[in-house]
This record gives C-alpha cells, structure tokens and sequence, in this order.
DNA sequence: CACCATGTTCCTTG
DNA sequence: CCAAGGAACATGGT
C-alpha cells in the first residue's frame, strides 16, 4: 500500500533496524529491480556497507550508507511500486515466494519483495530530482500552487498524481484530499480557486498526516503474516483492512452512502485510473 | 475467463 | 519544445 504515509511509516520502522548494521552478503533474485543499476555494480557497491540513515521523498526511500575504511557517503534509492514491501526478517524464517533482493545483516536480513517488480532498489537515485516538494515544505505556499495548478488543463485528480508537482499523492489520497476539499476530480485544475486551492493544500496535508500517525499505531510484526509471511500491514489481512480501510471516505467506496451528505459515492475513471467521489459535496 | 489493483516511464500525438 | 494521453511493465486476487 504505498504512497507517501505508507512509504513514512514503512521508513519509521526500517530506520532503527537498520542503522549501524553491514552488508554482509547479497542475493539478487530478480536484477530487473535493480535497473538501471548492472547486478555486478550493484553487489561490488553495497557489499560490506554500512546503512548509516534513511529518509524518505515522496515515495522513495534514500538510504544512506558508507563503504567499509571510506569516508564516503552514497546513497541507495528504493521505491515500493504497487506490490513491494521492504522489512526485516529473522534468517531462518522462509523467504517470501517474490523475494527481489535478500541483504545479509547477520541475525536478519533485508527482505526486498515485489510480486509485480513494478518497484526498484538501485544506486540511481535520479529519480529524486525529478520530484515537486513535500506537501509539508513551508516554501509550498497556496500561492505557489494555485500558480502551478493555473497551467493545467488537465482534471484535478489526474493533476495531483503528477509528482513533479507535490511529492506523494498517489490514486487514493488524490481522492480522499479531494473529498475532504470539496473539489470534483472532474474539474478543470487551472479552474480551481484560490480558496479552493488553499482548502486542496490543507486537505492533502490532513490526509496524509492523519494515515500516518494511523499507520504508526498499527502493530508491525511478521510473526502474524500467513502466505506472504511479511507485515500485514502491508498486505491483505483483514486486520489491515480494519485499520485501513475504514478511516477512508470515498476511495473504494462506490455505490456506498457518503459519510457527509448521505449521497451515492461514485467511481468514474481518469487517465485509465479509478477515481471515487461524492457528486453532492464535491460539485465545484 | 474478465476485470481490477497503492506507480512510473516511455512513446506518440496534437 | 511542451502538454496530455495511452500503452507497457508482471502478477495476483476476486
């Protein structure tokens, strides 16, 4: 479940466990992950590091790591694509069936999965440069948005999905902060207003702050995983769904009274995506 | 079998 | 050159 609040929490958790912690062997089970980075470079570069941070930009992870007798930083860039999970595991539990990349810590390991291979951990970290702000950057005013968002003639919930304009926003929050703005996924962006633009800023922020500390009160652990054996977090547990799914208003809630106004939540589909919303509270 | 899925990149079109 | 649209990527769940 990756966007941005996901991807925090998922940091949260991976950073004390890994900081201080070597690389002491490496298993490469699906290079395509890697790209562009050659599998070879990939092993020669991380073997024996050191992983000395993690942040988070969007919804990448940068991880940070020096080289063994190197002052040298460099960084590895990581991302969860739709099916990707990044976690610890004990070295004599199973490797899930879609194990990317096994990294030896010695007790644990690092366990890169990803049945779709859609996501990647490579030491090109370009991609990074290529992102809007954090939707908490103080120097992203309403302003600077509503100047962005004039240029657009594109729906606003296709425009959110761009990260080059705010770092973070994937199909469910778009509509969530959407809903919680007021703002049809249907309307032009260059013709939402200045307050309304104000509302959109405040409303994305809400949302993503509000599942973070959500997600940061779920209890991860991996003894509970049944198939996949990973953070049921990250998976489909039902338990998941409970702590998930019920704090969001429309995504996935078609047909479905809105908890506002009582009116029939709707899915249409924008740039070959789903998009939910209430036709009664977001008519602007 | 059909359809759906949390994302990004690349190619084409206008 | 730029904005926008759509396909591709690979697999599993319902």
């Amino acid at each position: 479940m990756p966007e941005l609040p996901e991807v925090e929490v998922c940091a949260r958790y991976l950073l004390p466990l890994l900081r201080g912690k070597a690389i002491r062997a490496i298993e490469v089970r699906r290079e395509k992950v890697l790209k562009p980075t050659p599998p070879a470079r990939f092993k020669k570069n991380l073997l024996g590091a050191k992983f000395l941070n993690l942040e988070r930009r969007g919804k990448y992870f940068l991880f940070e790591l020096r080289r063994k007798n190197s002052r040298e930083k460099f960084y590895l860039l990581g991302h969860l694509g739709m099916t990707g999970k990044m976690f610890l595991a004990p070295k004599q539990a199973p490797l899930p069936k879609h194990a990317a990349v096994i990294l030896d810590l010695g007790a644990n390991r690092f366990i890169y999965e990803d049945a779709r291979c859609f996501g990647r951990l490579t030491l090109d970290v370009s991609a990074v440069e290529r992102l809007g702000p954090e939707p908490w950057d103080k120097k992203f005013t309403p302003e600077i948005f509503h100047q962005q968002l004039k240029k657009s003639r594109q729906p606003a919930k296709v425009r959110l999905l761009d990260q080059s304009l705010i770092a973070g926003v994937g199909n469910i929050y778009a509509s969530e902060a959407l809903f919680r703005a007021g703002i049809s996924p249907r309307l032009v962006a260059g013709k939402i207003t200045r307050p309304g633009t104000t509302r959109l800023l405040a409303a994305i922020r809400g949302v993503m702050t509000e599942a973070i500390d959500c997600g940061s009160t779920i209890p991860l652990n991996f003894s509970g995983g049944r198939k996949s054996g990973g953070l049921f977090y990250f998976g489909r547990a039902a338990e998941a769904l409970d702590y998930y799914g019920e704090r969001l208003c429309v995504y996935g809630r078609a047909g479905q009274p809105c908890v506002k106004c009582g009116a029939t939540i709707r899915r249409i589909v924008q740039a070959a995506r789903s998009t939910f919303f209430c036709p009664c509270c977001q008519n602007a």
